[in-house]
DNA sequence: TCTTTAATTGGTCAAATGATCAACGACGGG
DNA sequence: CCCGTCGTTGATCATTTGACCAATTAAAGA
């Protein structure tokens, strides 16, 4: 019936770049949901294009991934999460609250969360040189603020913080890795981990 | 020269139990290594056998990760733990450090993290219910323990204890699963933050 | 020592997979 | 309306991989 409609759809010419991008988004959804080791003729098929079409614009597998790597990563950090930790013009709680929510609102999602995972466990460098940027440009600069408005008896060390954030990051591992039940507003838990944490270093609001 | 000494050492015959526990053995460490989607052929020449008789003691891959989870998961989850979070005759501070110090020094292996991260990306049942048992055996009694000892107007909820548990294993994680440096003694850590937690519910010492 | 048992192996098959290429055809320019 | 460009495809190759089986041989019992 719908025949002729359905068959008009194959075959559709798109300019490079667009297809590119196509391609991308359909591999990043893909090898989150199946694994880095998920094949090209099933990701073809389910971009809409046959698997030869991968190879036009990429040269081998390893390069698709490099490029959805790259998709997933960048822009998920934003440049204005330094500048927001260190404006002591507003308060160390808030200040903190306002980045996880921002953070977790760029990470926690089931491809960002997956496709990192898996590139851990695949040993890709990628993760070490985003986890150093993640200490270096925020937890960093976060835990000089925290020192600052510590107690001097009370001074907070870097493994502190990774505590704090790995608690923070364990809410999206349950919840995208292992498909555990988790709150829909994760900022609940966060606001008490982050003023537990505050007042361990007895720091007020 | 040596060949006669090198040659002899082809062909082993075991009894079958001690060759399957070999293969168990072989492969966890490599599946933890190179991830699940390891070949049998590889894992073979690791373990200094055929290929083919994996087979004799396996059906098929599958049923070969089931005995690397059963082995991996088994006799690590000590039946010591719910007796002792409970055992109101200690403080529940030193409870708490003895239970992690227990539970991280079972599972904070290369082998166990890697293994159990990859099948929670694979899509496994097993870690939904090795964390459903987790809740369920060892942080609901634990939080009730906490609530016990809490003050009535902050009570903890079980996404809190979450919150503490996660950024534990997070420390794992970072070792293992990003090969990121960590402390080599975890438990200094894991005191502050079990210490931070307490008072965040006005728990004293 | 001879026989029997079964643990172990080399060889092989079928399917899956990454990668390649000549040919097809949709689109824009003339 | 025709033509040339190039995005796209179907077919195919070389390996890899899970799985299987007949032949081999180490070890135990008579």
């Amino acid at each position: 019936m719908a025949d002729g409609m359905a068959l008009t759809a194959r075959r559709k010419r798109l300019p490079p770049e667009a297809r590119r991008e196509q391609i991308v988004d359909a591999a990043v959804c893909y090898f989150a949901e199946v694994g880095l080791a998920g094949t090209t003729r099933d990701l073809a098929k389910r971009a809409g294009i046959t698997q030869a079409l991968l190879y036009q614009y990429f040269g081998s597998k390893a390069e698709l991934l490099e490029a959805v790597f790259a998709r997933v990563y960048l822009d998920r950090m934003s440049p204005r999460w330094p500048g927001l930790i260190t404006d002591r013009s507003r308060s160390l709680r808030e200040r903190m609250l306002t980045f996880y929510a921002e953070y977790t609102g760029a990470i926690f999602s089931y491809e960002w969360l997956r496709i990192f995972m898996a590139a851990g466990l695949a040993g890709e460098a990628l993760n070490r040189r985003y986890l150093d940027h993640v200490r270096d440009v925020l937890l960093a600069p976060l835990l000089e603020e925290i020192r600052f408005a510590a107690r001097p008896d009370a001074q907070p060390e870097m493994e502190d913080l990774w505590n704090l954030h790995g608690g923070i990051i364990y809410l999206g591992i349950r919840r995208h890795i292992y498909h555990l039940p988790t709150p829909d507003d994760v900022m609940p838990v966060i606001e008490r981990a982050v003023d537990r944490f505050l007042a361990g270093f007895a720091i007020g609001h």
